[in-house]
DNA sequence: TAGGCCATCTGGTCCT
DNA sequence: AGGACCAGATGGCCTA
C-alpha cells in the first residue's frame, strides 16, 4: 500500500472513531435529558392527590390527571368567588360544601378546625361581632377562606366532587 | 401471548 | 461544531 493510501485509511478510522465518540456523547445527553423529564414527571405526581394503594400513574395518566386536577381547583375557586360575591345564598354554600358520603374515601376524618369547616351549620347566621361586622360578611369571609383551605386539605374530595377520577380530557 | 408501558438508541432538524 | 429537542425503532418487562 502507498503512503497516501495508508494515511487515508488512518484518517477514515479517525473519523469513524470521532463519529462513534460523538454518538456515545449524544446518547448520554439524551439519556440525561429523559431522566430530567422523568424527574419532573415524578415531581408532578407527588403533588397530585393519590391513594397509597394506587399504582403509580403512567406518564400519560399523570399529564391528564394534572390537567383535570388544575381544572377542578380552578372551578372550585371560581365557585368560592361566586359564593363570596352572592350574599344570602346559603343553599349554594351548603350544596358546595356537601360532599356525598359515597365520595368519602379512606381518609382520616377531618379534625379540629377542619371538622367544623365541612359542617354547614358553621355558616348559619349569628349575632354581630364586637366590631359590628355583619354576620353575613363574616360568614362569607370564613366560607371563602375555608374553601381555599379545603382545597389544600381535601384534594381527594375536590377531585371526587368533580368526578375526575377518569383520566379523559 | 398480545398489548401497554418504558428506557434507550439513533438520525434528523434547529439553534447558538 | 456542538448541544437540545424530537420522533421512530427496538427490545425488555409486566399484566390480563
Amino acid at each position: 500500500k502507498t503512503k497516501r493510501g495508508r494515511s487515508k485509511v488512518k484518517c477514515e478510522g479517525l473519523v469513524t472513531k470521532q463519529k462513534k465518540n460523538r454518538r456515545v456523547k449524544a446518547n448520554d445527553r439524551e439519556r440525561n435529558r429523559m431522566h430530567n423529564l422523568n424527574s419532573a414527571l415524578d415531581a408532578l405526581r407527588s403533588v397530585l392527590p393519590t391513594f397509597p394503594d394506587d399504582a403509580k400513574l403512567t406518564k400519560i395518566e399523570t399529564l391528564r390527571f394534572a390537567h383535570n386536577y388544575i381544572w377542578a381547583l380552578t372551578e372550585t375557586l371560581r365557585m368560592a368567588d361566586q359564593c363570596r360575591l352572592i350574599p344570602n345564598h346559603h343553599e349554594d354554600r351548603e350544596s358546595f360544601f356537601h360532599i356525598p358520603s359515597s365520595c368519602m374515601m379512606d381518609l382520616a376524618s377531618p379534625t379540629s378546625v377542619c371538622s367544623s369547616e365541612w359542617d354547614s351549620s358553621t355558616y348559619s347566621p349569628s349575632s354581630h361581632d364586637a366590631d359590628g361586622h355583619s354576620p353575613d360578611i363574616l360568614v362569607e369571609e370564613q366560607c371563602y377562606g375555608n374553601i381555599k383551605e379545603a382545597i389544600l386539605l381535601y384534594p381527594h374530595e375536590i377531585m371526587c366532587k368533580y368526578c375526575f377520577f377518569s383520566f379523559f380530557f
